[in-house]
DNA sequence: CTGAAAGCGCTTACAG
DNA sequence: CTGAAAGCGCTTACAG
């Protein structure tokens, strides 16, 4: 054991002005207070008279102060959430991400984004740093990650996942639209206009389908082809959320014969690309084929899409979500799981009643 | 003067195996070497032994190690960059993603993103965040700051800005494409096909003309409609960057008498508006009315838009982008300001010659 | 109500 | 080549 150097002598490092970025000690030098009363000013903690409220606040806008969230993170909260997106080209992911901004604008709280591209690594990878810097919490959105996983993320960080099915789950909650729903109202939609062969063309699964929204809508669409009576008609592709994939699955659609009457893909951003491959076929939309899209995206009213799509709201569920998550890492154990019911087809020219 | 509690013993905390999460402590007490050594391990430095080595990753893999950033920030590097992107739902930008995505994929680099959302004050408070949370390195895309703040950032902290034109910068290094020339090109274009009445449409500016991309723009989309003895026809409008903008932005043009033979959008993203506006107003493209975009983004070419663009690689500024920065973060301090020439207006149906 | 001290998990001189 | 110790900037019991 070696001798302690010199007697600790509890020496504060009074900083003088440097040009350097102000630290706690700073603002408690300047206002002649402990570092504990600033922190506790700072953090909205109880038992700091009003007068020492007063002369912190003074000298942090003065010093410009603003403390630094990863020594914060050391101790206790580090005041950022981490959104996991899977993909920065489908536009319904910006409505999530307009939701949970509205929700946190007023708060403390800080956005720190993380895209995995649709790739399972990446997901891991961006949902592996966001623990490790210690955020606060996190929101996953559609996730592709089975249940046991999830609740191993959820063990190490207070979580929220949206596009995700567990409305058992108790240790995170979920926001979430009725998929399967939404899906059969889509085919009822087509159904009742006289069309019979609607096929359904949908990401690529990989044994999830209880879980993930794909799956969801895929079972949601296939119940609904039964129920109409069209089960001989079922015909569901599946494509990678890559351009080249997903023509090629379309182009292999159309040379069916006899052709489908009717595609509804699983979300608004694939469905673009249809009406693209349908429009170099030749074929004219809605008379020969009829395009339905999922999540009713703004770009559907794009007069050159004019597509029909189920509503749901990514920014309510952005919205819900931040929200299920700021109470979460407050304290709240019970879990809330939140459903969108879906009422409403919003029908453009892309599956216009027949003439 | 307070006596010292206990005689500081310098006694390790050999954290038995918790189901907490494993520390630089525990994969050192594991290993049986000093927290020191697992730290040069764990960074490459220089000055270890082999044996020391292998001792070090064995611990860390059999624990799942895993440094936090946060203690790291607090004194060296975080090993995470952050990328400001001005707005989500333009596909231009995930362009740029994914190049700096691809450029950082094989290093110990991590990327988390900012979004703007176009909003100046958000555009702060993000960089702000970022600074705070002590990241290496900022790569800020488009930025809407003048050069005096733009030098106040890259004095806290190393940063490349990607859409600023700032080529004296002397503490930051910027990737660009040469946007005066790629808006005369596609003046050039419409012009020798005989359009006269050109417009350009352009985003709300305030007054940063000379280094920001929309400014470089409508400065080559000018001279370029002098060049060609078009001077009398220049006509600009800018809208803000929300489809309400927009639109109103579009029919007031094709308003005009006579109305615009062609519009030229600063960036594709508008451009699908104007295609938009065109065909509800029942003007057929490119007979009526020629259009074309910027960026060249592959959303151009679903044959709804088949959007006219001139063809500059987000990709390409992406991995440029991060690659000065991973070098600035290295230590390079002598600025580099990489510049792509522009060649090509890719054609499509929306700008193809008149019959 | 207020403050001194310990400690979060790392890295960096520095000494051996 | 290796390790002990100081210190980064905060928060949290704890004592007064």
């Amino acid at each position: 054991m070696k001798p302690a150097p010199e007697p600790s002598t509890g020496r504060v490092t009074a900083a003088p002005a440097t040009s350097a970025r102000a630290t706690i000690n700073d603002v408690a030098a300047l206002a002649g207070v402990s570092v504990a009363a600033v922190s506790k000013v700072l953090r909205d903690a109880y038992g700091v008279s009003p007068e020492l409220r007063s002369k912190v606040q003074s000298s942090v806008a003065k010093l410009g102060y603003r403390p630094r969230p990863a020594a914060r993170a050391m101790r206790g909260r580090s005041y950022t959430i981490g959104l996991l997106l899977p993909d920065i080209r489908n536009p319904f992911f910006a409505d999530i991400l307009e939701g949970v901004n509205s929700a946190l604008e007023r708060t403390q709280y800080q956005t720190l984004l993380g895209i995995s591209q649709s790739a399972t690594s990446m997901e891991a990878a961006v949902i592996d740093a966001m623990v490790d810097w210690q955020m606060d919490g996190v929101i996953l959105v559609g996730p592709r990650m089975a249940p046991k996983e999830m609740a191993a993320v959820a063990d190490r960080i207070p979580m929220v996942a949206v596009g995700h099915h567990e409305p058992q789950a108790r240790t995170f909650d979920t926001a979430n639209n009725d998929d399967r729903m939404g899906a059969r109202l889509v085919v009822q939609h087509l159904a009742v206009a006289g069309r019979k062969r609607i096929a359904f063309l949908n990401l690529a699964v990989q044994g999830l389908d209880e879980v993930t929204v794909t799956g969801r809508r895929e079972a949601g669409y296939r119940a609904a082809m039964r129920e109409h009576g069209l089960a001989r008609h079922e015909l569901v592709l599946h494509a990678e959320q890559t351009p080249r994939e997903v023509q090629l699955a379309v182009k292999q659609l159309l040379k069916a014969s006899p052709r489908p009457e009717a595609i509804f893909a699983w979300t608004d951003f694939v469905a673009f690309e249809v009406l693209s491959v349908a429009r170099e076929a030749g074929l004219s939309v809605p008379a020969d084929l009829a395009v339905v899209g999922y999540d009713n995206t703004r770009d559907c009213d794009l007069a050159q899409h004019a597509l029909s799509s189920i509503d749901q709201s990514g920014q309510a569920l952005g919205l819900q979500a931040a929200r299920l998550l700021v109470e979460r890492i407050k304290g709240r154990e019970k879990e809330e799981h939140f459903l969108v019911t879906l009422r409403l087809v919003v029908v453009r020219g892309s599956s216009a009643a027949k003439a």
